[in-house]
DNA sequence: AATGGGGCCTGAGAGC
DNA sequence: TGCTCTCAGGCCCCAT
């Protein structure tokens, strides 16, 4: 695989880098880099450079990253532009500014201040249910907010912990420590079922988030949704309407009769 | 350490 | 039709 260099950066929106300092340093760290590698870790996305630096990018809740020709158009809220020796452009849109971008220091996320913190990552081999079961032991916070915590596991939203809770039939309300080593396994199985079944559609693109890909192309989970954003709409196991309602500040999407 | 709450931000949708 | 209000949620910061 080719790598690229970043030939020239601009910063339209300093939100969007305020994780790095000044847009003009954010510009000074990245240009003449060559990318060498790109990486995942939870859901921040890590452009290893030359320099020794990461470009860490978040997408938060309605950033994207695209790749352009440089005389395409801008989309409205384009805040960064980081033009590549391939002669296109890798571009960071973001509405709702919750996202951004900053160079950190090293390649290794472990080592980071930013991500040093974060909990094991689903879909890793090492992440077993005795692993998950450890995380939870003792916690008295909702199943649906501890899903949500990244320095408990990486990766996971408020769509993914919702419909995890649906197809491990647990519901979201209960406290973390109270599950059952059923429960725990169940709920393992269905973390990285929802997970994997969602990257293998590319995403979710749910109404007002709109993710796209690289390519602009939206994700197709949305239609595999069994709780989020169905609100009062028949279950689709049981036909009981799904229950939405604000819990200690998170609303949680659930099925009353499957989820116990 | 764990827990809960507030604030940031814009567009969609509801209500009048 | 057009205004105002509410809500969405990732992540940081702060208080207890």
């Amino acid at each position: 695989m080719s790598s690229y260099s970043i030939t020239a950066a601009r910063v339209t929106h300093p939100r969007a880098v305020r994780g790095h300092g000044s847009p003009a340093a954010f510009v000074a760290a990245v240009t003449g880099r060559r990318i060498l590698d790109v990486r995942r870790r939870g859901k921040a996305l890590l452009l290893l450079l030359d320099s020794g630096d990461s470009l860490l990018v978040r997408l938060g809740m309605s950033g994207r990253l695209q790749v352009h020709a440089p005389d395409d158009p801008l989309i409205p809220h384009t805040h960064v532009v980081l033009a590549l020796d391939a002669g296109t452009e890798l571009r960071f849109i973001d509405p709702r500014t919750f996202g951004g971008m900053a160079v950190v220091t090293g390649h290794d996320p472990a080592f980071m201040r930013e991500l040093g913190h974060y909990g094991p990552e689903p879909l890793d081999d090492a992440f077993t249910p005795a692993v998950l079961a450890e995380i939870l032991a003792g916690l008295r916070t909702n199943i649906q907010a501890v899903l949500m915590d990244q320095s408990k596991i990486a990766g996971i939203g408020k769509i993914y912990a919702d419909e995890a809770c649906f197809l491990a039939g647990i519901s979201p309300l209960r406290s973390a420590g109270s599950l059952s080593p059923d429960e725990v396994t169940r709920l393992h199985a269905a973390i990285r079922q929802v997970l994997a079944h969602s990257i293998e559609v590319r995403g979710t693109s749910s109404k007002d988030a709109a993710y796209r890909d690289s390519g602009g192309e939206v994700g197709g989970f949305q239609h595999h949704l069994h709780v989020y954003q169905r609100a009062g709409l028949p279950c689709r196991v049981c036909g009981t309407p799904i229950e939405y309602r604000p819990i200690q500040g998170r609303r949680m999407h659930f099925c009353p009769h499957c989820q116990k």
